[in-house]
DNA sequence: CTGATTTCTTGATCAGGATCAATGAATGAT
DNA sequence: ATCATTCATTGATCCTGATCAAGAAATCAG
């Protein structure tokens, strides 16, 4: 039988016994989101933290100027949300979107609460994530900042090369941090043959 | 009596009781690092973590060009280091170097490890610390897109003034992306009188 | 205090991404 | 299938940061 794709996400970096799976599913609830719908946006107080079953989810900013900058694709088996809102209840910067028909698994503040003093291994997947999670950003804080789009559009094709086919350009534009014209220029720079 | 640095900030985000603050500093250690020391580089193990008393510290990434990227500046009452390196004692792609004569405390893991589970306070500290953090990381991995050198440069001196005092300007243009010469023309386009 | 080194500034040129505009391709709705 | 809309490409021009080079200012050592 299959493996729940939460299961093999808990278990595939750090180990999660199994038996305890069950119990910390019952914390979490079932939802679907339309295409290009905005799950939340700047301003809102985070309610659910998401766990990506099947689709696409976006994370980005909107800039004073308004410019959207996409800072993340939360394909399936990605947990996504924003914690800092979530935990503490205060408005969030980020915005979140779905960009195909995603199901999620969702958990409230509440329950999430009860599994983190509840279920120990839950809350070790937790810190040993955010670890993993804080210096992933911190290099890409300083990718961000020395690569040239063509170096940000060529580690994006080695990492992620599905991402291209999976959504349009503007996104992918928007992620690398240029305007579609330039990000068809890279393309045509960067395709041989 | 003056309140300990370290006190000041486990109590300043999220409260810590004072009367467990003795028992959790008999952990650390304290040393102190020379101007322009390196304190660790990119390929190290890191083995300690640190708490600013006095001095300042900046973290930095070498690009494959061998330009350097500084993505913080730590300051007296902040910790510093690389928590991924430092807890699964892998090699870490971040390099660390006091800018001046710098005292701080430092924790080695076995202590971090018995301070984290003796002292329930300190993995609140940290759980919720991360958590800020990685709200910040991500709000600046979408500035660090978006913003022109001039908006960086405005924003910085909004919100740390006193590190143009603080710093030469070579390691503030590193910090915000751009040659010395570019930001020496920023500080001319950007001063008023 | 003096000389040497480092840091900062200024100038000129160059490269590449933004913008504006138009066309072509792909997608979606009926 | 057809039409409408959205998305991707291409061209021309503009703007800004990088680079190379030199000189000025500040800092440091003796």
């Amino acid at each position: 039988m299959d493996q729940h794709s939460l299961l093999k996400e808990l278990q595939s970096r750090y180990g999660f016994p199994a038996e305890e799976f069950p119990k910390l599913l019952t914390f979490f609830g079932e939802k679907s989101f339309k295409k290009n719908e905005v799950i939340f946006k700047a301003g809102d107080i985070v309610r659910h933290t998401y766990f990506v079953m099947k689709g696409c989810i976006r994370q980005y900013y909107i800039s004073p100027e308004g410019i959207e900058r996409t800072i993340y694709f939360a394909e399936e088996g990605s947990f996504c949300g924003e914690l800092m809102s979530f935990v503490h209840s205060t408005p969030t910067n980020l915005n979140l979107q779905a960009l195909e028909e995603t199901d999620v698994l969702f958990i409230n503040l509440k329950d999430w609460e009860t599994a983190i003093t509840t279920i120990p291994a839950f809350t070790l997947y937790h810190i040993k994530n955010h670890q993993r999670l804080m210096a992933k950003l911190k290099e890409e804080v300083g990718k961000a900042h020395n690569e040239t789009p063509d170096e940000k559009y060529r580690r994006l094709i080695s990492e992620k090369p599905h991402l291209l086919q999976r959504l349009p350009q503007y996104h992918i534009a928007a992620y690398i941090g240029v305007t579609p014209e330039t990000l068809s220029r890279i393309r045509k720079r960067n395709t041989q043959i």
